[in-house]
DNA sequence: ACGAAAACTGGGAGCGCTCTCAACGCGAGC
DNA sequence: GCTCGCGTTGAGAGCGCTCCCAGTTTTCGT
């Protein structure tokens, strides 16, 4: 199979190479009747173009990378990496873009991955979830290289950098007002990591929810957790010490943790303790109580990144975007409101 | 940026292009002195060569294509394929291979997907997931261009084809005779999709153990899945009919789906209905009663298919391999043997 | 019908590597 | 001391595409 090349479709079409390339490319200046012998040539002979050469003439690989933290538990047990990396691969998929998956796990890991990322004539662009240890790190490689860059989720330094994030401290702040509104007195948190931004703003919108209704911030009320089913369920054991009666969680899946902790200790479910969780994966109604959670749009947030990516790449990275997305309150059961079906 | 190129770096050690590519791709016959000298001079430059340029002139792009299927629902709920994900992209990095991950959904996403990945000057091999919709297509695409290749779990037409699999056949046939072993007598099964080998497989598995113990098939016992949770629960509603005494689940996730229809209509587990799964995937453990289950090995499992696919990529897809990991049988409390701890 | 402008087409020069091959030492063997 | 052979090095020719530019054809106004 001498694979066949541009020049043999020329050959074919009896036209020279850069009229083959202008039709492969979509570019005017080309007759009609000879563009389409030229497609006819190309349909018949099935001829697609050696994808390093393409890149290595024109500079753009038409790839872009997704960069996925791993830290041990989490890309396993929360399904929003799948949801946001379905997203984003359907994206890259309608504009014909290849997407190179790197996830990243240990210290050795990220040694291998960091410089590849940035390497020449591999990607086009690079998008980075935020919220991992690394984080920091990469995104400076990355700039210097002045790769086009955008961060899923508000990176802790983020000027000059590219990110969509959705609004957490709002979103948050309407979850813990929504369970205040039903006559919860002593709502507490099962908050995400303190070392995330995403983590570090749910926690503030409960914080800000409470202060505005005149709640002081009971400290025995509020528990870090790690984004774990697990990691809900032992946070969730601390936390029923100090009776709690409603609990607003930072993902969906610790709240399903949390809701296994509270069945154990012989507690129901919204009536002794109320839930609202956050994120709205479908894992949100697959428990035995619906859970009233935030909807954040994972897949739209996926195919925006690729979207604002594709941008940069086109038109420069300067000046940077910040995108934010909406979110809305769905109530189902686990918060006890009139709504619930129960 | 004029970017750095290997001339440059010649220029700058004061040897040849030649030479710098020698010493780049570790190649012999290159002085010890100056090979020291050219690479203080790449490490010092930090100089890398560019991807797409190096692919073009030796005809291997170091990256190898992922092609999963996403029907639907699947995707999402189904942590199998995370962990299969992650098996395959931790062995890429290892071996300094990029990971191009192609989610298949619709109809459209292949008509995209699969013209991309037979591509010349793309990929150096591809890993597709069995048991999806156009598989047998892909397969086809692949072969035709003579793309290394390896599927993950036996396809159905596995001659000419390298292929990875665990045994389902025996594994099901271990896991139904254990219960039983157990002194269950009206044992049911939540099969998978009937239109996968993986579903046929362990299907048959479950008939040869009854056969093997004397048991006649009852097909009412016997109700087909679609792998998620959702699936194995409305299966269980079913099942429930024939009054089953203990049921092998063809993965974890139908089994947990099966529980719960469990649980709702007043039965216990398994002291009513005894239960064994498939995958041991990490939420095994994770429900009130932990799953009894098939272990097998996930994440060497990925690492398995990329070991494989390299060495078609380096010594020719010829002749096929076959390739059948080892499976375990985990006892916990699911299936009500003495070991479990309730 | 004629010239200028616009539209189209082809040739050539890369893009930054790899790889073959010829040339060049240099020590060993006679 | 001379040749042979081996390890080492560099030059050159691509890999298959894009893109610029010059040349050719077509179009259009007058």
């Amino acid at each position: 199979m001498a694979s066949l090349t541009l020049e043999d479709v020329a050959k074919q079409a009896g036209v020279s190479r850069s009229t083959v390339s202008r039709v492969l490319n979509d570019r005017p200046n080309v007759r009609k009747d000879v563009r389409e012998r030229v497609q006819n040539v190309i349909k018949s002979t099935g001829f697609r173009p050696h994808a390093a050469a393409r890149a290595l003439a024109s500079q753009r690989s038409w790839t872009i990378g997704l960069v996925l933290p791993l830290s041990v538990t989490l890309f396993f047990t929360d399904p929003y990496y799948s949801h946001l990396t379905k997203g984003i691969a359907q994206a890259c998929n309608q504009y014909n873009y290849t997407l190179a998956l790197f996830l990243v796990g240990t210290k050795e890991d990220e040694e291998k991955i960091f410089p590849r990322v940035s390497r020449k004539g591999l990607l086009d662009g690079v998008i980075v979830q935020s919220g991992h240890h690394g984080e920091q790190q990469i995104i400076g490689h990355l700039h210097d290289a002045k790769m086009p860059l955008v961060v899923a989720g508000r990176p802790f330094r983020s000027d000059n950098v590219s990110y969509i994030d959705i609004d957490n401290i709002n979103a948050a702040f309407i979850a813990v007002t929504h369970l205040i509104r039903l006559g919860n007195k002593r709502i507490g948190t099962i908050a995400g990591p303190q070392h995330s931004t995403v983590g570090l703003d749910r926690k503030a919108g409960y914080v800000k929810a409470l202060n505005e209704r005149g709640f002081s911030i009971d400290e025995s009320l509020i528990v870090e957790g790690d984004f774990t089913e697990s990691g809900g369920y032992y946070a969730m054991k601390k936390l029923l010490s100090a009776k709690p009666d409603a609990v607003f969680a930072a993902s969906d899946v610790m709240a399903l943790g949390a809701m296994r902790a509270v069945r154990e200790s012989g507690l129901s479910i919204p009536d002794d303790v109320a839930f609202v969780g956050f994120d709205d994966l479908p894992i949100a109604t697959l428990s035995d109580v619906q859970l009233t959670t935030i909807r954040q749009p994972v897949a739209q947030f996926g195919a925006k990144a690729v979207d604002t990516l594709i941008d940069l790449v086109e038109n420069g990275i300067n000046p940077p975007r910040h995108i934010i997305m909406e979110t809305e309150l769905v109530i189902r059961e686990s918060c006890g409101a009139p709504h619930g079906k129960k």
